[in-house]
DNA sequence: CGGGATCCTACTCGATACTG
DNA sequence: CAGTATCGAGTAGGATCCCG
């Protein structure tokens, strides 16, 4: 079995002290980046942001993530509270997903994150087409 | 990936467009969370955020980084035209590293990003202590 | 001092098959 | 429908050694 809780969280002292002393510290970063950094959570999220969605929609609005996957990165949202799971006595079963509040508020760090990402990525690519060509 | 935010309901989301069909605003999402998310980057940026530094200095100012993963980190951010890198020709060698306009940019968003991960990790830990608790 | 080269472990992720 | 179980490939990241 894949164990949820697989999150090692032995270095936390790592960050103590000096290092991004200008935001805080950041420690809460690590955690939280590891989590919405991995391949599916951030998309899980701003596909929830339209509201209430089945598992089955969620999977058909993400195309690319695979059965497996899109239950484990539900499951880790929603152990961070970002996610509720409500799972409906019918036959056959409904499940559905929605943000929770606090899942609400990474919305607008998020989409401003994105928007540099679309704003920067021609500049990335050409710096990149340039570093390769030097090499 | 202004979906992320409020999104227009006659237009899809960037990222769900960056998985159906591969052109488009989203693909450099993948690409960008792909370089930034990863365990070393963006706390490079916010360290370089102070200003110039070398190489050791970055290190001291990063603990638990390993010397490999730095190097690596600053290569992937030098190709992306985010981090400038300057070679001075001394004994002992003399290497800064500088945020170019490019990954100034980037602060902005990261902050905000950042701000979020601190205000949100105590009730991210709560809501992980609650579940597990459950089960 | 600032790496490059190498080896190795652990984890991520995907594919597939099975189930209540 | 909405998962769970299992396997295997690929890779991120750490440790160590060496070099200009």
């Amino acid at each position: 079995m894949q164990p949820l809780a697989d999150a090692p969280a032995t270095h936390r002292s790592a960050y103590e002290g000096s290092c991004a002393s200008s935001h805080g510290d950041g420690r809460g970063i690590r955690e939280v980046l590891d989590r919405i950094g991995d391949k599916w959570s951030l998309l899980v999220i701003a596909t929830l942001e339209r509201g209430r969605l089945r598992f089955s929609e969620l999977q058909q609005h993400i195309p690319g993530v695979s059965q497996r996957m899109l239950t484990l990165t539900l499951r880790h949202l929603e152990r961070d509270g970002l996610v509720t799971r409500t799972v409906h006595a019918e036959v056959p079963p409904r499940v559905e997903y929605e943000l929770t509040d606090l899942g609400g508020t990474l919305i607008g760090p998020a989409s401003a994150f994105a928007e540099w990402a679309i704003a920067a990525f021609p500049r990335i690519e050409a710096a990149r087409a340039a570093y390769d060509e030097r090499v």
